[in-house]
DNA sequence: GTGAGTCATTATAACGATTAAGACGTAAAA
DNA sequence: TTTTACGTCTTAATCGTTATAATGACTCAC
């Protein structure tokens, strides 16, 4: 027993086991509740512990039982949004999953990155984290070689995106295939027949690809004609919005309704349309996805689809653990939720 | 020198000293640029380390040199708020603070806090932070005794908020008096002369009192009267702004401009004046406070005072780390920045 | 040629926990 | 009585670093 009677700084295990009368190895058993040790030195032990105002060292705790229970959240976004402007998206999901670590006792450690920096090796490699959560639209070539050499290095790790043939590592994402589907075939039942997307589809974001189909697949189905003039390109701006909108305006094309692939590129569409005094949903309807607290709020209000943030967080937490502990995992989709609003209100 | 040739799991400074023909204190000296080492071994050192793909266990390197590297961001909002609704604000600010640890070599731990839990030991305490920013609106009052007991234990930390005598730790905040100030004399200079105020004022957040005494400054000293019963209470939710934009109706007290105490607040008002078919601004001015992402989609735009969330992570981070270093704090005030926009648009 | 002064590196304790293996009574089984 | 077993606790090794003191080698001055 090591003679330290006065604390110096903080308090240790050593502390502890001096004023019990213990060892420090008792002191650290007791404090994890282990039945190795009788109740009533536990109980003591934890007395004095909470007395002394004791907390487990976790760097030392870490080091030696070679886990951290922390979680590393790696945010990216294209590298044409600043750090100012996150996607709201992203940022509501940031609270689900920071509840969703903190009940199963991790903590989060949050960090947004430039996909041209090595974070790859930067934080299951140094022990900073158990696993990683990767949150971000973007293309999916642009990384997937990091993704790649995270799953060699046998780093546990859960993207949120498009569940894909082919993609490496384990994805949780919503069925976006099925929301673009459920949104088209909402707009037709407001009597739209040509239905235009306003989303990059050729290369860039899968979800927002996912989203296409389903809504080509909605126009087959009511017989109508797939027109590829009335698809026009846009990563997820405002700006990119308003500019792709504009786009649909100059080609000529005819078209009674706008489906936009995400709420924002929504918002820059109907400042477009409303500019060229087009009356939504009168003239256009207009559609959105990901419910984002604007949506709500714009005038007119918009239709979108609401995804399960809150369930998403939870889930890809949820997977992540199973992944660590070796276990497989059950959950991959989760369905969004048409939300109808003035955009795109029925006639009559 | 270790015998340890082969690399089991992850590579340690041992096998890299092995493979360098050193010793491990040598390649821990060297992959921190110690001038004790030759400059040739340093590189030789890095370059098997780069080839190994070895990093340094930040658990290891914590215990050992009692320091973390890390900071905490804990985030509380008003109970009434639930976690998939989080103040945009501050998510805004989030994105700097991260921005601003990264920089400096910091990692973020960020945690959702309900006030209850006892928060004030988790972090710094077990040496998982070297360093704490505390971010939320609220009442002071509610967590003063935590912010007490987290100065006694001489643990670092910074707020976020009104910069008040009294007041216990090191608070970065916007200057709110001088932001209601403004406000004021643009809706004056718009032509109001009765203008209300929708936030508490007598309890709860000390911004909004402070926007509130800069507004009656400028109403004093434009020889207009300030009338008590044009303000009513809200906490930040649109719902709040909605109910005491009625309230304010309901009272049948004249006004024509609405000084919101929060963006969210006057989006909730704006919905209600709306719907009283009141015109806004023609009948009614309405301006916000921070400049959320939807002040500048909501119809009318909404004029609104613009807090530096830029500046801010990156002063709140600053001062944590003087602080951290026992170096003196230089600033601790940020001004906000007008913004006019279509609700309060002048005559004319 | 002995002592002082550099320079580059090594040997060796910490840091504060976890955990396997061993020790010591005491009670039950042989 | 001796053995086995069990409950309870201690001893000691370990995790992978960082930091301090010690070691050699080698130059330089008196």
């Amino acid at each position: 027993m090591s003679i330290n009677e006065p604390i110096k700084g903080k308090a240790t295990s050593f502390d502890i086991a001096y004023r019990a009368g213990v060892s420090q190895s008792t002191v650290s058993r007791a404090l994890r509740d282990s039945d190795l040790v009788n109740l009533e030195t536990r109980n003591k032990i934890k007395a004095i512990a909470k007395e002394l105002n004791y907390k487990v060292d976790k760097n030392a705790s870490n080091l030696r039982s070679q886990q951290s229970t922390t979680i590393a959240l790696l945010l990216f976004e294209d590298p044409t949004t600043d750090d100012s402007q996150i996607n709201p998206f992203f940022l509501s999901m940031l609270g689900s999953i920071t509840r969703a670590c903190s009940v199963r006792g991790y903590d989060l450690l949050v960090s947004f990155q430039q996909l041209s920096d090595d974070w790859h090796a930067d934080y299951a490699d140094c022990h900073k984290a158990d696993g990683i959560i990767l949150l971000g639209y973007g293309d999916y070539q642009t990384y997937q070689q990091k993704l790649v050499s995270l799953e060699q290095q046998g780093t546990h790790f859960v993207r949120w995106g498009a569940v894909r043939e082919g993609h490496i590592g384990h994805s949780v994402g919503s069925d976006n295939f099925q929301g673009g589907y459920e949104v088209t075939r909402h707009l037709i039942s407001c009597g739209a027949t040509n239905i235009a997307f306003i989303g990059g589809v050729s290369k860039g974001a899968p979800e927002f690809l996912a989203r296409y189909e389903g809504s080509c697949k909605a126009i087959k189905e009511a017989n109508l004609a797939v027109n590829p003039k009335l698809q026009a390109d846009a990563i997820n701006t405002d700006l990119d919005g308003y500019k792709g909108a504009l786009k649909l305006i100059d080609s000529g094309e005819r078209f009674d309704a706008v489906f936009c692939a995400s709420d924002l590129i929504a918002v820059g569409a109907i400042k477009a349309l409303t500019e060229q005094n087009l009356r939504i949903p009168e003239d256009v309807a207009v559609v959105g996805y990901d419910d984002i607290p604007l949506a709500s709020f714009s005038r007119p209000t918009l239709t979108t689809v609401q995804q399960d943030t809150k369930g998403a967080g939870e889930v890809l937490v949820e997977n992540l653990l199973h992944l660590i502990q070796g276990e497989p995992i059950v959950t991959n989709t989760l369905a969004g939720k048409l939300i109808v609003r003035q955009s795109s209100s029925k006639p009559g």
